[in-house]
DNA sequence: GCCAACGTTGGC
DNA sequence: GCCAACGTTGGC
């Protein structure tokens, strides 16, 4: 009979749905920029430096595979610059076991590590920002924790309605 | 550079 | 385990 590939796609979709998780990364571009990530070797590199531990709980639940906003802090005109994927498992930053390192926490140890990371991959970069003052006019996501008064988290969840509702953003630009 | 909002530290 | 002092984050 008629093949009707549609419904058959909607039957079979479920059984090989990846389940992807999606975050907020918070970068200061002085420090790490997306074109940073752009230009590093594989266009990858790990995201360290994490020094919160509801940040760092966050990181221990990624997957690889899962999506995030690369978002530029403390800057001009802080905004979500682009999309990454989490391409590692949580793994302890060593740079909290080097003396020299701004990340340095002797309370860390390769025995006993008390500081977790990912290896991110340049996936996208908006051709415009999205900038946060835009992103606090969107009544969609108003709920959306990096708008909440006194956040300073640098790695945050965010919903799949938040992610669609943010990118659906771009296409409302000119 | 200011300052609100947290998180962390350490004395008690 | 409380809490004051201090440090940090990050928008403005």
């Amino acid at each position: 009979m008629v093949h009707d590939w549609g419904e058959r796609e909607q039957v079979t979709m479920p059984k090989f749905k990846v389940e992807r998780v999606y975050w907020l990364m918070k970068s200061e571009p002085e420090a790490f920029s997306i074109d940073d990530l752009a230009k590093a070797k594989n266009k990858t590199s790990p995201w360290d430096g994490v020094r919160n531990y509801k940040a760092r709980n966050y990181i221990k639940d990624m997957k690889i595979g899962d999506y995030a906003f690369f978002y530029h802090s403390s800057c001009k005109l802080p905004a979500i610059v682009g999309i990454v994927e989490i391409v590692s498992s949580p793994y302890p930053d060593p740079s909290a076991w080097r003396e020299n390192s701004p990340y340095f926490d002797p309370k860390s140890t390769p025995a006993n590590p008390r500081w977790f990371m990912v290896d991110v991959t340049f996936k996208k970069k908006f051709k415009e920002p999205i900038l946060l003052q835009d992103l606090r006019q969107n009544p969609k996501i108003s709920d959306f924790t990096l708008l909440k008064k006194g956040n300073r988290l640098s790695i945050l969840p965010v919903t799949q309605q938040q992610w669609q509702s943010i990118l659906a953003m771009i296409h409302e630009q000119n």
